[in-house]
RNA sequence: GGGCCGUUAGCUCAGCGGUAGAGCGCUGUCCUCACACGACAGAUGUCAGAGGUUCAAAUCCUCUACGGCCCACCA
């Protein structure tokens, strides 16, 4: 397709980066990744995951995206009229704490400069983020629809999120209620329970006292969160533990608070753990929530919602948690209250953006009702509608479905979906600055637009819930919200529901479970019928990448560094289905390797080439045992490449390609190739060059999923022999497995070949033959068949072994060289006659050495033929394969034997 | 506390019932006319440990040890 990549300036090391810009570029102008719906062809739909808009892509995006540009490039080539789309997600929470980042280093903050203002902020960094995000993705090689470019905040997202709360609000799936949730203090806001993560951190079990209000000793109860205790309303025990039954109904004197509190029975206390008696906090504790929903306790909320002990904490108001606990601590030990303290390690909750402890608080949220939704989830995967790759992740996700609870979708924060729901300021008395998620029992309209009036009082004054919604709600709509939802539109009939999902599997529950219960819910359909889960990537030492730890490897550095197609095939070929990958930089230098093997292999094709004009000519070609070799060899490729594709095991397809290309294609194929495409048989050439050029194009296009722009660049010239050019390799078909039948004959004389070629080689190596020196080859056979074979082909046998004036003994009979060195393979005895080369005792040596080796296998392959257990209860053909492997140690055992007699 | 996964060559990983493999690294020879990001030849493993099933086990089963991950309201 042009010019400048004429073979003539094609270095020998492939240079990747003017190349990769060129084909970025090429394709953008080509318009080739946009969807075609008008096309008579399949659809075939993915949407990409949003990356959040908090920066710039990490090695984890661009392995994500490279599986997708995997098989989106390849179910081109299979003729799917494709359609990948791209877009970013606002991120709430996550982009917002950047922001804060950003507003702190320039020594202001979010609440200073007011909502409006940090709104716009967040505004001009995201349409930033983007373009540095989508100029990522280009430079990948990511073949998205750009024309499709959508985000989950602009216009259209925003009236499917309108479209979806209002579905759920008028189906009663949606509420608001007080819970106790999980509170961020740093973020300020409530976060779902699955944004809660759970690590292990030291900790004190404390023992505290609290005596009968009547003068009592009373009981020691046992607490990781003392502070807490200005909020105990109640002490609860096992009902059948003797230790305290006499204590029930009694009342308990609070310490440092005063207040008197009663003992009683509930079947949740453990006995054995602590002192078998739980101080009870029903604002601040899950479980004590639920014990005091049992009791009828009241809740006493002693921690406010930015950390602070509240006016309810008296003395110790004002103080933050970690404060108030040194404090009441210090109190207790003073007064007298404190019996032991014992180190007590447990796992507590933290914010998944900002890592912070995570608070339980009591307050009014929007929540999600899932059960039902769940239950349409279930379904689909039970009945195979819905698919997981891995198979491993079916059972976790399958049991987060039937364990899950109500979904909070409100967040205090400023960056997000607003909830559209007004309040009229008179009905509800509340005024502007109320603290919403603290106000029980607002009654509010539902509504995209501010109302003109109340519908109740007629009031004007209306005010919209501050809140936003969960991030992951506007992500919960994306596969079919990109396409318009709920419009009934074109594109939706055509590329929703979407075929497949490529994700980590770290936001299986997050994301993928949200948006199998949403799209079921609000379209009725499954909306993508897969999902590909991935691994994560991780550090040389399997740590998890952060920029604190400072153990990231930037993709785009390493692009530049080795290649976009190397950083790919890394990628790729490490990504083991279930598996996490441990990358490091050294990895990328296989891939930079195998690119420019590639490359070399078509740079030799081109230098030995005939032009197409000339090659059409030839009425038939020639072949040759080894054309037919390739070709069948190429043929089982395909197939086992297919094969893997089709289950997802993109590395080992990977793998299976590399093999072939490198080990049988160049180091063999190539090799015999070449005696007739640099000799004088112009017919003997064309053949050469018509199976080679066939196998090579073929391999380019099977490359290019993995390595589009190597191959690219490749096919920009290869294509003129393409018997279907295409104008580009996306475009062109994936390659067809050819109608080869290879002989058995065949089969076999090519494996003699290559085994005599190998021992021969071996066998310079040990004697220290240079590679130049040819060396004269006696060959001696009682195998006919692979003799002839041998004898077709000699040309070959001499120009990869380096012999020369190879003659055949046609007969045991006949007087064996004496002053040779020699090497034995299953068909041949080689002699190699070179007089004053050889150290005859050292080779004595060596065949015995090799005898050793050959007497070892054959005792293991007796012994098994001695079995009379083996030879009636394994399969036949497992018996022969052992004769036939005992026949030829024999044989070889035999040869070597005579040998050694000869030398001594 | 439940569940899942892993433990194979120095490192990262394949193999998952028939005599141990790859990439990187390592050793030796070669700048041989596609490629030194290369060619050729090599070295390297009681396949975590212990039992069991089987003619046969790295591969299946059980237990143990050590890692890792997910879920979970033990104060």
């Amino acid at each position: 397709m042009n010019e400048t990549t004429e073979i003539k300036t094609w270095d020998k090391a492939y240079s990747p980066k003017d190349v990769e810009a060129r084909w970025v570029n090429h394709w953008a102008q080509s318009g080739i990744f946009n969807s075609h719906p008008d096309l008579n062809q399949e659809p075939y739909s993915l949407v990409i995951p949003p990356p959040n808009v908090t920066g710039a892509l990490h090695v984890g995006h661009a392995l994500n995206n490279t599986i997708q540009d995997f098989l989106a490039r390849l179910k081109r080539m299979s003729g799917k009229d494709l359609c990948w789309v791209p877009g970013t997600d606002h991120g709430g929470i996550a982009t917002q704490t950047v922001m804060e980042k950003i507003l702190k280093a320039e020594n202001t903050s979010r609440v200073r400069i007011g909502r409006e203002a940090f709104t716009q902020r967040m505004e001009d960094w995201t349409l930033h983020c983007k373009e540095t995000i989508l100029g990522q993705l280009k430079k990948l090689g990511c073949s998205l629809d750009f024309s499709r470019e959508s985000f989950t905040m602009d216009e259209k997202r925003k009236a499917a999120v309108f479209e979806a709360f209002k579905k759920l609000w008028d189906d009663g799936l949606l509420y608001r209620g007080e819970r106790l949730v999980n509170w961020c203090v740093r973020c300020g806001t409530a976060l779902s329970d699955i944004e809660v993560e759970h690590e292990e951190r030291k900790g004190n079990l404390w023992h505290i006292r609290y005596p009968e209000a009547s003068g009592g000793p009373g009981l020691v109860v046992a607490t990781t969160r003392p502070e807490t205790m200005l909020g105990d309303v109640a002490v609860a025990v096992y009902p059948e533990d003797k230790r305290y039954r006499s204590l029930i109904g009694k009342k308990l004197r609070l310490p440092l608070v005063n207040r008197e509190i009663p003992v009683i029975e509930d079947g949740f206390v453990e006995s054995s753990f602590g002192t078998g008696a739980v101080k009870v906090t029903p604002a601040h504790d899950p479980n004590d929530f639920e014990m005091g929903l049992r009791h009828q306790l009241p809740r006493i909320k002693v921690i406010s919602p930015s950390g602070k002990i509240t006016e309810e904490g008296g003395l110790y108001a004002g103080l933050s948690r970690e404060d108030a606990r040194k404090k009441i601590i210090q109190d207790l030990e003073f007064q007298g209250f404190l019996e032991k303290t014992e180190t007590h390690p447990h796992a507590v909750g933290i914010c998944y953006r900002c890592q912070e402890i995570i608070e339980p608080l009591l307050s009014w949220q929007w929540f999600v009702k899932t059960k039902d939704l769940a239950a349409g989830a279930l379904k689909t995967l039970e009945n195979n509608q819905f698919k997981i790759y891995p198979a491993s992740w079916k059972e976790p996700y399958r049991n987060w479905l039937l364990d899950i609870r109500d979904w909070c979708v409100s967040r205090q924060i400023w960056w997000g979906h607003e909830i559209p729901v007004w309040y009229c300021l008179k009905c509800n008395a509340i005024s502007k600055d109320s603290s919403f998620h603290q106000i029980p029992n607002l009654r509010g309209v539902v509504s995209r637009e501010k109302p003109k009036a109340c519908s109740v009082c007629g009031h004007l004054e209306l005010i919209q819930d501050p809140d936003v919604l969960d991030t992951w709600f506007s992500s919960a709509l994306w596969p079919f919200s990109v396409f318009g939802w709920p419009e009934k539109n074109q594109d939706l009939q055509r590329y929703y529901p979407t075929q497949i999902l490529v994700t980590g599997y770290e936001i299986i529950y997050l994301w993928v479970a949200r948006m199998q219960m949403m799209g079921l819910y609000l379209t009725g359909k499954v909306p993508f019928s897969e999902a590909f889960i991935h691994g994560i990537i991780r550090d040389k030492k399997g740590k998890k990448m952060s920029k604190s730890l400072g153990n990231v490897i930037d993709p785009i550095e390493m692009m530049d560094k080795y290649g976009t197609d190397a950083l790919r095939f890394s990628l790729i070929s490490q990504a083991r289905p279930g598996k996490d990958i441990l990358f490091s930089e050294d990895s990328l230098i296989a891939g930079r390797n195998f690119t420019n093997k590639l490359w070399n292999t078509a740079r030799f094709a081109l230098m030995n080439a005939v032009a197409p004009e000339e090659l059409g000519t030839v009425p038939n070609f020639q072949l040759e045992a080894a054309d037919v070799w390739i070709l069948s060899e190429y043929q089982k490729m395909i197939l086992s490449v297919q094969e893997e594709i089709e289950i997802y095991n993109l590395a080992n397809a990977t793998e299976k390609m590399y093999e072939f290309l490198w080990d049988e294609f160049c180091d063999w194929y190539v090799e015999i190739a070449k005696l007739r495409l640099q000799g004088a048989d112009l017919r003997a050439k064309k053949t050469a060059f018509r199976v080679l050029i066939t196998v090579l194009n073929g391999v380019v296009k099977m490359l290019h999923p993995l390595m589009p722009f190597v191959t690219e660049e490749i096919y920009s010239v290869l294509k003129t022999w393409d018997t279907e050019p295409a104008d580009f390799l996306m475009n062109s078909r994936f390659p067809n497995v050819p109608e080869i039948k290879i002989t058995e004959e065949t089969q076999k004389g090519m494996s003699a070949l290559i085994e005599a070629v190998k021992s021969l080689r071996s066998l310079r190596a040990q004697l220290g033959i240079s590679p130049g020196l040819k060396i004269p080859v006696i060959c001696q056979s009682e195998d006919a068949a692979e003799t002839n074979f041998l004898k077709e082909n000699l040309l070959y046998l001499a120009a990869l072994a380096g012999g020369r004036e190879i003659s055949f003994l046609s007969s045991k009979r006949e007087s064996l060289p004496t002053k040779a060195a020699s090497t034995v393979t299953p068909h041949f005895t080689f002699y190699v006659p070179l007089e004053g080369l050889i150290d005859f005792k050292k080779e004595s040596e060596r065949l015995k050495k090799e005898l050793g080796k050959v007497e070892n296998d054959l005792g293991k392959l007796s012994q098994k033929l001695s079995d009379p257990n083996y030879l009636s209860k394994a399969a036949m053909e497992e018996v022969s394969e052992t004769r036939f492997l005992q026949d030829t140690a024999l044989s070889k055992k035999a040869r070597l034997e005579e040998l050694i007699k000869v030398l001594a």
